[in-house]
DNA sequence: GTCTATAGATAGATAGAC
DNA sequence: GTCTATCTATCTATAGAC
């Protein structure tokens, strides 16, 4: 029983159509075409429901030119999921870098970042995040490495909030657990054409994450 | 190149490891068997990830058992799907029916239930919502039909609390895709031995979800 | 209902011509 | 680097004995 075609269902996991890639990090050529084929599709059926045929069809190539880029499906997904978290954390990081340094604008400046990443760039974070599972284990771990850094950058503005007296948490664990949930869930539901830009999302889910650690003026 | 086997993969794609299913819908025998063995498949490896032979296999049985029990493997993933999002309308709408009739008590009812649902039934939350697009368009048709139907309730609440002056929210689908999305996640994250109770995160995540729409006290 | 055996399709991956 | 052909393993699903 074949898997339907992907026209002939209208109910998609992710709103978003376009693939956009981060500027700079797509491949040339075939390399390109079949990363960014992979992309869609992923995002679209899943790792594991994605063929190697479906990949280089979609890339306009023959059935197995993806070898002639790739040892194997698994590096091609690798390699979308470092990039996916390789910007997000660029992002997180450049956010920090140009906030003024009080907790309630760094919280602010994150939010954003992670928000309007996921809004950007949300075939690549959706795959980034819900395909991680599909790695083998030496192969994730680089990944889980930087996404704990990431995570790592929100805990400690949220924590020096506490200290400073800025902030008002109940448990630093799960406002982090909060704040970063419900930006993930964003690139599942946002698309270009939803009425809202991902600057006015940032805002947004800023102004909720400051709400969250008790800042209600900002 | 086969697929590494579970044990020997040490990150997983969700923290829990019971399957467990809500009191009194799991089938009796083989077919219980077989449907908790696809649900704890499904949440590690997804469904495009999960044979019929490893379901069969983990339930104790045959490698084909499964075809007597079910037409075939997204039978038995709309069986899960179906019965995770039943339970969650059933928790959500007790919740509405048990709470004061005032706006901040009904969402703070909605969102406890929302994530003890979450925690209680993680697996079958992941699977409910992960691999809800493995479906084909008209297994899925109903279902969407129930997450509709749930969202129609915490939307109800919040715009009636924007209606009553209780609620301060700056844009009401925002509001919503916070407050649903952050207790999504919940599944991913939650296992009993976090050091939480399932009831103890409900309350934190209502708190922040009053903190979203404007509510400092309640 | 459960077993063995297996059909028929498709998967990931490789070899060698050009 | 791309194309054609193909290997081997695995997949979903079925048939028929018990």
């Amino acid at each position: 029983m074949a898997r339907a075609a992907p026209e002939s269902n209208p109910h998609r996991r992710i709103a978003a159509i376009s693939a956009a890639m981060p500027p700079g990090v797509t491949p040339k050529g075939a390399r390109g075409r079949i990363l960014n084929a992979a992309l869609c599709l992923f995002a679209d059926h899943g790792y594991g429901g994605t063929s190697v045929r479906d990949i280089c069809s979609a890339a306009g190539a023959q059935p197995t030119t993806l070898y002639a880029h790739y040892p194997s499906k698994e590096h091609v997904l690798a390699e979308i999921i470092r990039l996916g978290h390789e910007e997000h954390h660029r992002r997180l990081r450049d956010a920090l870098l140009t906030a003024q340094p009080d907790p309630t604008q760094q919280l602010s400046a994150l939010v954003r970042a992670h928000v309007q990443s996921h809004c950007d760039y949300s075939m690549l974070a959706v795959v980034a995040t819900a395909e991680l599972h599909a790695l083998s284990a030496e192969m994730a771990t680089p990944i889980l490495t930087l996404r704990a850094q990431s995570e790592r950058l929100l805990i400690d503005v949220i924590e020096r909030g506490i200290e400073q007296g800025v902030f008002n948490v109940p448990d630093t664990v799960m406002a982090l657990r909060a704040i970063g949930g419900m930006g993930m869930r964003v690139a599942y539901w946002y698309e270009p054409g939803c009425g809202r830009t991902p600057e006015e999302v940032g805002g947004f889910f800023a102004e909720f994450a400051r709400r969250i650690v008790g800042v209600m003026n900002a």
